[in-house]
DNA sequence: CGTTGTCAAGTAACA
DNA sequence: TGTTACTTGACAACG
């Protein structure tokens, strides 16, 4: 079984490297030029696309296949306020960069995961429509880099709204009113205080979306804390894809603050976890989610060299 | 130059 | 009913 380590939107290695610089609203409607400003943002999302290769150029120098891009590239990308731009055309040479590294690169794997704002099981069809456009953006951004966009955003159910099944039969209810070419971006993950790996499976399973498991979240919200009575179904959800599944590990920060991320990741629950699991599968995906970022997946790397049950691949993948 | 508060958006917990 | 955390960085304002 393979394993390849991946990483989250940002460095803590390369310096003034930052892939999502911003412009607040407050700052846009200060500027009188309503013109100026738009192509301030512009050039805030062309500068976050150049940093985003430079950390992809980066990946490739550490054998580092696997990496999410932040979803702050383009600043107010969906606000009311400027629905009239074409955020994509100005971005053309800087997409057509990254597509072109990509092409060169094709095993890198690169994916989304749109904030907490996108929610997609309200029975508010504002809430709805502004997630849609959100998922739209990505959709054209990966577009732009030439990347096949199939099950490259991965997405929590949503609210409970105090009624979980209800809120499970509204998730059923909105899916079919999004468009395919959204339905298709979407993964599901299982999160720490609502929807743990059960409730995701009964969508993913009725739905066809694939299901991204986290390790951290199972153990801070779960009907059986056994996450090898589920995995067999979790393969399955990704049986239709072109991709290996993958999965999100962090380790809690304290015994207090546990559903926080820690600086680093504890090796031996990845070892735990892959172990487990060994042989079910040719090859996972492994998300390190943590405050250090690519340092964290440095040290993990570092930690996991005197383990004797694994073999090095390179510098950020093994087997077992 | 270092520190503190704010930021477009949703939900839930808590006062 | 209103405030804050979530996860969290970026940046402006302030000292």
């Amino acid at each position: 079984m393979l394993v390849r380590l991946g990483y989250v939107a940002m460095s803590m290695s390369l310096q003034n490297a930052s892939p999502s610089q911003t412009m607040t609203h407050s700052q846009f409607i200060k500027i009188p030029d309503r013109e100026a400003a738009i192509r301030k943002l512009e050039r805030i999302a062309k500068s976050n696309l150049k940093n985003c290769l430079r950390l992809l150029r980066h990946n490739v120098a550490n054998d580092i296949e696997f990496f999410r891009l932040t979803s702050k590239i383009i600043p107010l990308a969906n606000h009311e306020d400027v629905k009239d731009w074409n955020y994509i055309r100005p971005l053309a040479e800087e997409l057509s960069e990254v597509k072109e590294f990509l092409l060169a690169h094709p095993k890198m794997r690169v994916d989304f995961h749109p904030d907490h704002f996108v929610v997609l099981n309200g029975e508010d069809t504002d809430v709805l429509k502004s997630s849609l456009k959100t998922l739209g953006m990505h959709r054209k951004l990966l577009m732009g880099m030439g990347i096949p966009p199939e099950h490259r955003c991965v997405l929590h159910v949503g609210g409970v709204y105090n009624d979980k099944e209800k809120a499970l039969e509204q998730f059923i209810h909105n899916w079919g009113l999004i468009p395919e070419s959204i339905q298709r971006l979407i993964m599901l993950e299982n999160d720490d205080t609502s929807f743990h790996v059960e409730d995701v499976l009964y969508l993913c399973e009725k739905l066809g979306i694939p299901l991204v498991f986290d390790i951290h979240h199972h153990l801070a919200n779960h009907e059986n804390k056994d996450w090898t009575l589920y995995w067999e179904r979790i393969l399955n959800t990704w049986k239709h894809s072109a991709l290996p599944p993958k999965i999100h590990i962090s380790s809690p920060r304290s015994e207090k603050e546990f559903k926080a991320h820690a600086e680093f990741i504890e090796p031996s629950l990845l070892l735990d976890f892959f172990h487990s699991i060994k042989g079910s599968v040719e090859q996972v995906d492994c998300m390190i989610e943590a405050k250090r970022k690519d340092e964290a997946l440095f040290k993990l790397v570092h930690d996991l060299e005197k383990e004797a049950s694994i073999e090095w691949v390179n510098k950020a993948a093994f087997t077992l």
